[in-house]
DNA sequence: ATAATATCCTAGTAAAAAGGTAGGAATACT
DNA sequence: AGTATTCCTACCTTTTTACTAGGATATTAT
């Protein structure tokens, strides 16, 4: 139940990107890099995650970079979160093939605190974090 | 964020032991494993957590066995997960020592989030749970 | 007493997941 | 052409998880 550090570095970069919404340019991985001190190749891994989900979109070559796909405003807490954990799932059942396996007395216990986390991370903007929330 | 399997056996155990909460004497382990399907070894390390935060007590000896300290309306989804994972605690920082190494915008998220999932889950007793919720 | 039934305590181990490293191909700007 | 950048994927090391195992200790029943 500890949240990795994928999800940690993922939303690092977020607010990263968030911070520089503004500028025109987009963000290196490099930038990023020296910004939250995690290694470049590492970072490249994590933002990759990001980008899958279209929480950020890439520009390639020289002079490329990443953006926030949308305005720090839109962008949620939840969404980074979702994109890099690659399972915020707490438990397989809730998804896979439950047939069984698991003692349903509880698979509401599970369903209900996913949708009451997410629903929580969702009404976060990376504005708010910026914010101080 | 996945729960472990002490978790989710931990509070299997708890359901089986409120199941039986009325009744005079305390459930053995052996008990316990044959209704959860896991052995006795395993959950003997398990119920040790859980006794360790009085959520059960035990009984030594023959006859011996594990009670619920406290009424299932009373005991808590919350009480049983603290005690057997041994961190809900998502981040390191929040209650440890931060000195610089965590970047403090977040803080406050993991604080809110963390005090937020344990509020829900102390919000849930065994007997909400035997009664579907 | 002694045997039987339990909890209690601790060490070890195999498999999986996390966390990170590395190399190089593809793409776009200058 | 050359350089800066993303993209793709394979590999490795460390930590954590999920168990197994052995035996000590306590309590009850005979």
């Amino acid at each position: 139940m500890k949240l990795s550090s994928k999800a940690r570095y993922g939303l690092y970069v977020a607010v990263e990107l968030a911070k520089r919404y503004e500028q025109s340019e987009p963000v290196s991985v490099q930038t990023l890099a020296q910004a939250t001190g995690v290694t470049e190749k590492y970072l490249e891994q994590i933002i990759a995650l990001m980008k899958k989900q279209n929480v950020v979109v890439s520009l390639r070559g020289a002079g490329g970079g990443y953006r926030l796909r949308q305005t720090p405003e839109q962008t949620t807490v939840g969404q980074v979160l979702r994109a890099v954990e690659n399972d915020l799932q707490i438990v397989d059942c809730l998804h896979g093939e439950c047939s069984g396996k698991c003692n349903c007395v509880m698979f509401n216990l599970w369903d209900k605190l996913y949708e009451n986390i997410n629903s929580y991370l969702d009404t976060i903007s990376l504005k708010n974090l910026l914010e101080g929330l």
